[in-house]
DNA sequence: AAGAGACGCAACCGCTCACGC
DNA sequence: CGCGTGAGCGGTTGCGTCTCT
């Protein structure tokens, strides 16, 4: 359908300036136009492309149509693990800062991770009754979620036909901050994102400019959490072999937190199964986390 | 089969920041 | 130093598609 039959460009400008200017879905001649323009003059000088290329569009629209949709390097489709899991630990470092957390996916762009976030994260917030910048969901984004990708991408890299591997002895329990590339880069398996090296250590180091700095980081999380017992035998995390007691157990009941010790145990596989992200989010877990939620307050 | 509602995404809007004069 | 302009960023909106009843 042509815009103009969708009312989507001004037919009755109010002045100069508004004659003419286009506004709506691009057409595939302007976006020609755009890209023509670009490859000859390079980006930049926004409001000069809208004007000498011809195009009836203000120099905003020139940009975010190029950065969003254009560029040669933009990747579309498919959100992978990897990216998934990026996503939620730079968000939780630096909220919501899309276009710096889009830096480090390439070939994403800020709105398509703003809009995975609202569509997707917020919606499991949504059903989880707590607002998405809650303490409780943060926890539960950090305690559960992010460990349980984590655990995904190893099962998706160790087994070539994406089953998750029985054997695997590698475990989370690092000294320090490396829960990282080597981890990570199994990404090569899904044909997606190259991880920086520097990027995820730096996520449990000083983070002055973190959003809350009450609440220990991801990495500190997954420095002690290890899928393997603890999928293995949930009553390892009775005696911290598992996850580490003191950390998760007792501080997260002291400080508020949800008990996601108890949560694992009476869930019966919350590690396990699932094919999906919101398998993690499964009707059995969400309820469950709505009774710890309700009950803290 | 059709209508309603939910969802995903592209695009717009308004604000802020950086830079040049 | 103040002002104007352009660029960038985050929030919001609206449309097309999908799913459910």
């Amino acid at each position: 359908m042509d815009v103009y039959e969708r009312g989507l460009i001004s037919e009755t400008p109010q002045s100069e300036e508004e004659m003419d200017v286009r506004k709506g879905p691009w057409t595939e001649e302007e976006d020609s136009m755009l890209k023509a323009y670009v490859n000859i003059h390079g980006e930049g000088r926004w409001n000069s492309v809208a004007r000498l290329s011809g195009l009836k569009r203000t120099g905003k629209s020139c940009r975010l149509r190029w950065l969003n949709y254009l560029r040669p390097e933009v990747r579309r489709g498919n959100i992978s693990l990897e990216e998934q899991l990026l996503i939620l630990e730079l968000h939780s470092r630096w909220g919501n800062r899309w276009s710096k957390i889009a830096q480090h996916l390439p070939g994403r762009t800020d709105n398509e991770i703003k809009n995975y976030w609202r569509t997707r994260v917020q919606k499991q917030a949504k059903q989880l009754k707590c607002d998405v910048n809650s303490k409780q969901f943060r926890d539960a984004m950090r305690y559960v979620w992010i460990p349980r990708l984590i655990e995904r991408i190893r099962a998706t890299s160790e087994s070539p036909s994406g089953q998750p591997s029985s054997s695997s002895t590698t475990t989370y329990m690092n000294s320090g901050s490396n829960i990282t590339t080597s981890q990570i880069t199994y990404a090569n398996t899904t044909g997606s994102v190259q991880v920086d090296p520097s990027l995820l250590p730096e996520l449990s180091g000083t983070s002055s400019d973190s959003l809350d700095t009450q609440v220990s980081s991801v990495s500190d999380l997954t420095d002690c959490y290890n899928p393997q017992s603890a999928s293995n035998n949930p009553n390892n995390l009775q005696n911290g072999s598992g996850l580490c007691a003191e950390n998760l157990a007792g501080a997260w009941r002291r400080d508020g937190g949800i008990d996601f010790q108890a949560t694992e145990e009476q869930s019966n596989g919350w590690l396990g199964g699932g094919d999906s992200l919101e398998s993690v989010w499964n009707e059995e877990n969400i309820w469950f986390l709505q009774q710890q939620l309700h009950d803290e307050v």
